[in-house]
DNA sequence: CGGTGTCCTTGATCGGCATCAAGATTGCTG
DNA sequence: CAGCAATCTTGATGCCGATCAAGGACACCG
């Protein structure tokens, strides 16, 4: 299923700033052109890898939109991250050599692979990949304590605003509108990552266009007054 | 405030199995050796770092109990783990060179301090180091995603049996009993990490004493039915 | 040893979100 | 394009855990 391609080489992919390090000389950019071996698509639904299965690299997302889902023995589901453009999946698997989670495609998409042990000898190699794998696992962990303040802390309104809010500024920040987004993901997987329920995410989206601060059509989603969602996030600070 | 040591020696440390990877030639060792420079105690209630503070290294805990967790500007907080003898903490500082959580000491603890660039610069020369650094990260990650589930779709009553036994089976891999414990935080900080109020923590202790599946003194807990614990864990699966 | 503050327990009430239910809209597919 | 499944919206009701409140147990300290 994967396939090679003819020529794979980061150095010149338009996602280079957002997976690999920066200010690397030409000669050690050459060596990480080495690192992804394949490309490899994934059709909408379809799953990259799944619990239980071997680890065997990082993906670096080239196009498309995954989310991540633990489940347990139990029937038990927990969604713990929508994943974009440029964005590292896979690393939950390093620590005991087989996946934890999943990663399912929420549209067609094309993942470059980078086998593990290619990174840890490239490291060696090139002292700035490990620094940057270093730094991509710890913004991993920031970002999973968020998401840990989110659901501890916060109220409906609260959670779904800084949802909003965080998907708009990943999108802003690879060249999208700060203004508007489609939603790739269900209502009920939205409410998973949130802990809510697929109807209190409805009904929160309608409230929010109620107040004017958003217009949603299904997926359609245009931001009408972004200082007023972020008022909501900071509303529950006491 | 922290003092050198007159000998820091992991390869002769108890607990280098927990921090240290395994299966370690002599010579590796002995490089691994110069790993920790300092080592340094921390006041119960002090902190060992803060939001904010410039990141300087990871910290292994030779002995004591630390909570850490993230404050907003606008006051919100949230404890993001408890860390016992034999953990990692600073993980967080990495990706941004600046500490993005506090660290607390629930009681006077000692901690092996290991600068950053030296973990870097160990790394190349000793591959297993790399490989354990990855590892420690990616379990780092793993315990979150567990969190997250808890937080997102578990009940009161599941979360404090799962936060129950989270505690024993580490205490237990450190020699402590499967079957008795002493609580180090309060009712308070177990609700922020669980996302309760600390009313609801003290009610599920009560109610889990009433149905015989623990004692409980304050903060002593003594675990009667452990499987009835388990068992209130997977109540909630569907 | 008594006083004071922190931590914990328990009760009463309230509210936010889950749950149950029904219908509307969309988009997929033969 | 028709038919059907998946997704989304909206309403009604109920429950779990938050909130408010008060009292009790313990630890620390002068």
């Amino acid at each position: 299923m994967p396939h090679r391609a003819l020529q794979i080489a980061c150095s010149r992919c338009s996602l280079r700033e957002l997976c690999m390090p920066v200010d690397v000389s030409a000669a050690d950019m050459e060596r990480l052109d080495t690192l992804v071996t394949t490309r490899q698509r994934v059709k909408k639904g379809a799953a990259l890898y799944s619990r239980g299965e071997r680890f065997s690299g990082l993906y670096a997302i080239r196009s498309g939109f995954f989310k991540t889902r633990i489940t347990t023995h139990d029937g038990r589901e927990q969604v713990t991250g929508f994943q974009m453009a440029g964005e590292i999946m896979g690393l939950d698997g390093i620590v005991s050599d087989e996946h934890t989670c999943d990663a399912l495609a929420l549209e067609d998409a094309e993942v470059c692979e980078m086998p593990y042990d290619r990174i840890e000898s490239l490291s060696h190699e090139v002292p700035a990949l490990q620094t940057h794998v270093h730094k991509i696992m710890s913004r991993e962990i920031v970002r999973e304590h968020g998401v840990m303040l989110l659901l501890g802390s916060m109220r409906a309104e609260e959670r779904v605003a800084s949802f909003l809010l965080n998907l708009l500024q990943r999108l802003h920040a690879r060249g999208f509108s700060e203004a508007e987004l489609v939603l790739r993901m269900t209502r009920e997987e939205i409410g998973s990552y949130l802990g809510l329920t697929l109807e209190t995410v409805s009904r929160t989206f309608s409230r929010f266009a109620e107040d004017g601060l958003i217009e949603v059509k299904h997926r359609q989603v245009r931001i009408v007054d972004g200082a007023g969602l972020h008022a909501i996030v900071n509303s529950g600070a006491r």
